[in-house]
DNA sequence: TGTAAAATCATCCGAAAGGATGACGACATC
DNA sequence: GATGTCGTCATCCTTTCGGATGATTTTACA
């Protein structure tokens, strides 16, 4: 905590020197000093802030060691339903079931290899199943193709 | 934390020199000073947001977790809304929160570029954490990682 | 005060993914 | 027979990811 205060002064003493520095300069251009001091403010203001936060911070992480320590079982197992896609949204957009297909393989990690292999079909075409049905869920990556699929209830 | 203070010393010893350079510039061009003292005000009121979200980032994600863990107390009751990772998965895997945070970024769709932008660090960051994460989940790819992720009950 | 864990950042490199585009055959429909 | 959709496959090119590795800084804790 020492450290904090050490560097507030010096920095203090920094900005000060090059005020006494560049003073004459300023005095020329008449109406600056308004701006010069208003600027000298906004710094001190902005680092006392940060340092205000600094010093508070170590206070709060005391709490986290008492809590801690305790559950299990969230319990989440919900049961083997086989989930039925919700087909509208599926055919609003246009998806068709092939890529929807895909789109479930991707969801659960496999690589456009991976599904190429499983579905006998070349990594080309996964890529152009891919392509589309990203395309289609407005979808710039897969995780984020995954994420719309959730929400649209297409995928489980 | 020292390097943003040296960031911020720097930049501005760099402002004031450059103003001191380009003064007679702005004396030739009469009543400039203006146009010139908003620019810097605006320099240092971006500065100062950055420092300030920075700084008050760390504490935000220390707090987060406690909070976490409290809602974890009552284990019978599954609540709905906020969602309570699975601690014991995660720390029996050694996931820190840091991880845990990025993966639930991916879970979301984000690339690493715009997590690192969200969590005002690099990309280069943010593959580590990336990196070690998939790891410890066992997992190849980032879909896959939150694919392990949600089995876990690590991501909602 | 020293140490260990965590977080940060970097670079190199190869693999994977994504965008754009064109093409071809099967199949249904009008 | 023309048209349209779907599935298939390809090439070229760019971006993104991921692995490996090393380094520094910050934080927590003993």
């Amino acid at each position: 905590m020492k450290r904090h205060v050490l560097i507030f002064g010096l920095v203090g003493g920094l900005l000060i020197a090059t005020l006494q520095y560049t003073e004459y300069r300023f005095v020329i251009i008449e109406h600056s000093v308004e701006l010069y001091s208003a600027l000298v403010a906004i710094l001190f203001a902005t680092f006392g802030i940060w340092l205000g936060l600094r010093i508070t911070r170590s206070r709060e992480t005391i709490r986290e060691t008492v809590v801690v320590r305790e559950v299990l079982v969230p319990a989440e197992a919900p049961a083997l339903e086989p989930f039925a896609p919700n087909t509208a949204h599926q055919q609003t957009l246009g998806i068709t079931a092939r890529e929807l297909e895909i789109l479930t393989l991707i969801a659960r990690g496999f690589s456009n290899r991976e599904i190429a292999t499983q579905l006998f079909v070349s990594e080309n075409t996964v890529k152009t199943h891919c392509a589309r049905a990203f395309d289609k869920l407005g979808a710039a990556r897969r995780t984020q193709a995954v994420q719309r699929g959730k929400e649209l209830g297409l995928l489980p």
